[in-house]
RNA sequence: GCGCCUGUAGCUCAACCGGAUAGAGCAACGGCCUUCUAAGCCGUAGGUUGCAGGUUCGAUUCCUGCCAGGCGUGCCA
């Protein structure tokens, strides 16, 4: 609708352009917004603000010309100049019950858009397998699943990614953490490295080794540690590269078994966690098939070719300062081995490779440093960084009865994702992690999610939806007529009915809205809003009155409100029970 | 020091990319259940949009400076 009477101000516009009273250089384009207050109408427009210094007259003036100029159209019953120069239009009854039928038309489809032939991808997680997902990394992952949906809705094509970490320096320290483990159930005297990982898994995980190996992997823990250095706050780094370096020695080919062993099984955990998330991906892919593959090499060769490289102090260097970095990055350390940067720089080629017109990275907040690095990178690789768009996720707090809750990932002390769905059930989870901006820090109350009252938006939500479909329970004697309830609905009178109608009508360009900016939150917020409006007039006007034209009309009006909860919810990952 | 982000009601946050009288929820106070789920609704009160300038018909929004907070600033991942 808003389209339409924005087509019908620019023909308007181009009438007084042939009268003469406007310039065609100077032309602008309309927009037409819904109004807050409905003594404004229905929909308001700027135009005559817009134009008035062009056209050297005052807005208001230039508004009745505008208003002249308009074309005839059933939809408008009435047009005003308010304020400083806003034309405001009121709808035709039928004109404003419109999206309510187009809801009902197109059922769950209602509020996706058309295709679009515009590729994405969304890279999003992607933690480390070195542990189960925690609490920090469900903010990514709720954000990004919603995302996936919203762009989907959009009507993009969408593929999701997990970027699997599995060939740092972190996965050997994972490795020799589940080895030692494995070498206590064998009964050595082992004494666990400061930096190694913590956490019980790790001894589940060398409990599993054992189980599978037996004590074929099996070498004494005095041998191992002879020559190490101190293992004191200073030199825990050394120590553990030291003790990785020695067990990968003295195991040799059988290094990958723990390897193997603990990135398979924890990756499993993830996929599983995410999956009972609702966060799906289409791929999970591999760091180390970069490193296989020569993609690692060649995108040096590359970047060599072009000459942004040179070598410094044995290492060899990225000079990303020419595209805007603070400081060149180092690609390859004195000791041989590429960076992870350098990784980074494959993976961007790769994904460049793959064709997509869009590629989107979700990092925590504290990546942010690496957005002019990466950025920089595509652009000397000879690709559009325009293609690529970063979204930061802030980290968010947790509170239960006002206090909040201390976290530590390095202790194996901290909150795991699986525990605080357990706590708060996954559609609580899904909602309060996008409730707010993406990049603005998120205080996560456990004790509101958790609560059964209208102050727990998710409820307040999801109620709308059980009540709509309880009221259309028990009507056996006089059936609902969809037909009848079509045909009476222009007959429904009360503003919050035509609230309700307008609300519904805004749900397409909301998600639109939400997919474009890739803000998640304003769909939690439009939801909201439809939730209490329905609230309202369900607590004020009975839908079940004896005159079944009414009746059929409010049911109809109702299903669509409905329908749009449900497809709101769905696209947030949240469920949208029947009955609660 | 430099870079990025944030600052709106007592609290948590919005504000349709510059629009009309800055909106919700919580907390506070007062009302509404013999009628479709009170897990709900209605009302009252609450503001110098951090501060100071600038841009223009018009600024929470854009620009500059200052103040306050957060994050980053590795040959870590």
């Amino acid at each position: 609708m808003k389209d339409k009477v924005a087509a019908l101000l620019t023909e308007a516009l181009d009438r007084l352009i042939e009268d003469g009273l406007l310039d065609a250089s100077q032309k602008k384009p309309v927009h037409v917004e819904n109004t807050k207050d409905p003594t404004h109408g229905d929909l308001a427009t700027n135009v005559a603000m817009m134009h008035a210094k062009a056209a050297g007259m005052p807005p208001r003036v230039l508004a009745e010309h505008i208003i002249k100029a308009l074309p005839a159209s059933p939809d408008i019953v009435s047009t005003d100049i308010a304020g400083p120069g806003f034309i405001n239009l009121t709808l035709a009854q039928d004109a404003a019950f419109a999206p309510v039928l187009q809801c009902l038309d197109q059922g769950e489809a209602y509020g996706h858009q058309q295709t679009t032939d515009e590729a994405w991808q969304v890279e999003y997680v992607s933690a480390n397998p070195t542990g189960p997902l925690h609490v920090g990394h469900g903010r990514g992952a709720a954000y990004g699943a919603t995302l996936v949906n919203l762009l989907k809705a959009r009507g993009h094509r969408v593929e999701a990614e997990y970027y699997v970490n599995d060939a740092g320096r972190q996965m050997n320290i994972l490795a020799v953490s589940v080895y030692l483990r494995y070498l206590e159930v064998l009964g050595e005297p082992i004494v666990f490295p400061r930096a190694g990982y913590q956490g019980e898994y790790i001894e589940t995980l060398g409990q599993t080794l054992h189980t599978q190996a037996g004590t074929s992997l099996h070498h004494s823990y005095a041998l191992i540690s002879q020559h190490l250095p101190a293992d004191d706050e200073a030199h825990q780094d050394a120590y553990i590269d030291a003790l990785i370096q020695q067990v990968k020695e003295m195991l040799g080919d059988q290094w990958m078994r723990p390897f193997q062993l603990a990135l398979q099984s924890i990756l499993d955990d993830i996929h599983a966690d995410l999956g009972d998330f609702g966060a799906h991906f289409d791929q999970w892919f591999s760091e180390y098939s970069l490193v296989e593959s020569g993609a690692i090499e060649s995108a040096i060769e590359t970047l060599k070719q072009g000459g942004h490289l040179y070598t410094k102090d044995g290492a060899l260097w990225f000079r990303s300062t020419d595209f805007g970095d603070d400081k060149d990055r180092v690609v390859r350390r004195d000791n041989g081995e590429t960076t992870y940067f350098a990784s980074d720089i494959a993976y961007i080629a790769n994904k460049f490779a793959r064709g997509f017109d869009r590629i989107i990275y979700i990092w925590g907040a504290d990546h942010h440093g690496y957005i002019v690095r990466i950025k920089a990178a595509a652009q000397a690789l000879g690709f559009d960084p325009e293609r690529i768009i970063i979204r930061l996720v802030q980290f968010a707090n947790l509170y239960r009865d006002g206090e909040r809750l201390q976290m530590s990932t390095r202790s194996g002390s901290f909150v795991t994702l699986r525990s605080l769905r357990e706590e708060v059930g996954r559609d609580a989870c899904r909602y309060f992690y996008v409730m707010r901006k993406a990049d603005q820090h998120l205080d996560f109350d456990l004790s509101l999610a958790t609560s059964e009252t209208k102050d727990n938006p998710v409820y307040y939500i999801q109620y709308a939806h059980a009540r709509i479909c309880r009221v259309f329970e028990g009507l056996a004697d006089a059936p609902y007529d969809a037909d009848r309830g079509r045909a009476n609905i222009t007959a429904l009178t009360h503003q919050d009915e035509l609230d309700l109608a307008t609300a519904i009508g805004r749900y397409p360009e909301t998600v639109m809205k939400a997919a474009d900016s890739l803000e998640a939150h304003v769909l939690c917020y439009y939801l909201q809003e439809l939730a209490a409006d329905f609230h309202r007039w369900y607590n004020g006007t009975r839908l079940l009155v004896d005159d079944l034209d009414t009746r059929d009309a409010r049911l109809t009006l109702a299903q669509a409100v409905r329908v749009v909860l449900h497809n709101g919810l769905t696209l947030l990952g949240v469920s949208a029970p029947q009955s609660m």
